[in-house]
DNA sequence: ACCGTAGCACTAACCGTTAGTTCTTCGAAA
DNA sequence: TTTCGAAGAACTAACGGTTAGTGCTACGGT
C-alpha cells in the first residue's frame, strides 16, 4: 500500500509537489498578491492549466495541507482510545496542530495568510468545511443524527479554538483556556440529553 | 439629522439602492453565478465602475445589510440596559436576527447563499470581521484589553450561534440551545477571573 | 507490440476588478 | 445670481484568476 504505486502516479504527485513548493517559495519571496498564477506556472515549468488541474484555486496553493488538517481532526474523534473522552481528545489534537502552526517553519506562512484578505477569506470558507466534517464525525461517534445542533456547535467551537489560539500571544495557554470553555459548553448538552432521554454523553 | 441631507446624497443613495435591488432580482431570477456584473450594470442602467464604487465586490451586492448586522450586534452590547447581563442581551439580539433571516422574505436569499460557494466563502470572511468587532465591543464593555482571548472566544461563539441556528430545523430552539452552551462557557471565564484576580464578570 | 487513457500543453476566451481620464451636476461662497 | 470646487458617474482599457476546447505524449494493462 505504501510501495511504488506506479510511475504515473508518482510523476503526478511529483508535479503537484513541485508546483506547491515553487508557489510557496515565490509567495514568500515576493508576496502573495505580487505573484501571479502565470509566474508560478512558468517557474515550475508547467502550463497554467496544469496548475489548476492540481489545485482548485490560487489560494489552495497556500493551504496545500488542507486535507491533512481535516483528516487529523476527524481521526482524533474516530480513532481515539475506547475509554478516552471526546473533548480532551480534541484538545490534544488541536494543541498539536497549533504547536505545529506556530513553529518557526510555519510562522512566515501564517503571517502571509494573515496579511492577505484573499487568503483570510479562503480560510474562512475552509473553517466551515472543517466544522462540517468534524460535526459529522462527532455525531457518528455518538450515534446521533448527523445534523444535531449540539454536535455542529461543538465542532464549530473546536475549529474556532484553533484559529483563536493560533493568533494568541501564548497559543498553548489559549488552547487550554478555550477548551475549558468548550468543556463547560459540552457538559450542558450532556445534562440536557440525560434530562430529556435518560441517556448521557460519554 | 433625519431631514433631507441634500439632493446629492439622496441621488447617491438612490443609485446604490437601485443597483442592489436590480442585482438581487436578477440573482434570484437566473441564479447568482449566471448573472454577471455587466448584466447588473446594464439592467440598472449604470456603468460597471459605478457598481464597484458602491459595492466592494460582487458578493457584497447580496450581503448589502452587512454593516447593519455588525452594528446591531455591537449595539446589543454597548447599548443595553445598565443592569442587563451580557450574554442574555446577545441571545435576544441573535434571536431577533435569526427570526428576521428565516422569515418568508429573506428565505430565498439565504437559500441562494447556501448554494453558491463564492457566497459561502464571502460569508465566512464576514463572520471573522463580525467576530472581531464584537470582541472589541465586549472587551471595551468589560474594561478588558481588546485582544483578551476569552472575549474573542465568546464573540466567535456568538457569531457561530447565528450561522448554526439559521440552518437548524427549528431556528429559535437552536438559539436557546446554543446560548445555554455559551452561557456555560462564559461562566468558566468568570470563575477563572475571580479565582485569579478576585473580580468577576457582570 | 498495441491500444486506451491520463496527464499535460496550448489557445482563447470569460469574468471580476481596477486605473486613468473626462463629463456632468450639485453645493456653497462671492 | 454667478461662479468655482468637488463629488458622482461614465468610458476605455487593461490585468489577473479561471475555464473550455483541443490535441499530443507517454504510461499501464492486455
Amino acid at each position: 500500500m505504501t510501495v511504488p504505486p506506479g510511475r504515473r502516479e508518482r510523476k503526478k504527485a511529483a508535479t503537484r509537489q513541485k508546483i506547491a513548493d515553487t508557489a510557496l517559495r515565490l509567495f514568500l519571496e515576493h508576496g502573495y498578491e505580487a505573484v501571479g498564477i502565470r509566474d508560478v506556472a512558468a517557474e515550475a515549468d508547467v502550463a497554467v492549466t496544469t496548475v489548476f488541474s492540481h489545485f482548485a484555486a490560487k489560494e489552495a496553493l497556500v493551504f496545500e495541507q488542507d486535507a491533512d488538517f481535516e483528516q487529523r481532526l476527524t481521526q482524533a474523534v474516530t480513532g481515539r482510545a475506547p475509554d478516552e473522552p471526546l473533548i480532551p481528545a480534541l484538545r490534544h489534537e488541536i494543541q498539536a496542530l497549533v504547536r505545529h502552526c506556530t513553529g518557526d517553519g510555519a510562522a512566515p506562512i501564517w503571517r502571509m495568510i494573515d496579511e492577505s484578505p484573499a487568503l483570510r477569506e479562503y480560510e474562512g470558507a475552509m473553517r466551515l468545511r472543517h466544522a462540517e466534517s468534524l460535526a459529522t464525525a462527532i455525531a457518528a461517534d455518538l450515534g446521533l443524527p448527523p445534523a444535531t445542533t449540539a454536535c455542529r456547535t461543538i465542532a464549530m467551537f473546536v475549529i474556532d479554538a484553533f484559529s483563536l489560539a493560533r493568533e494568541a500571544a501564548d497559543p498553548e495557554a489559549a488552547v487550554d483556556e478555550i477548551f475549558s470553555m468548550i468543556e463547560a459548553a459540552w457538559e450542558v448538552t450532556r445534562a440536557e440529553a440525560s434530562g430529556a432521554r435518560g441517556s448521557s454523553g460519554r
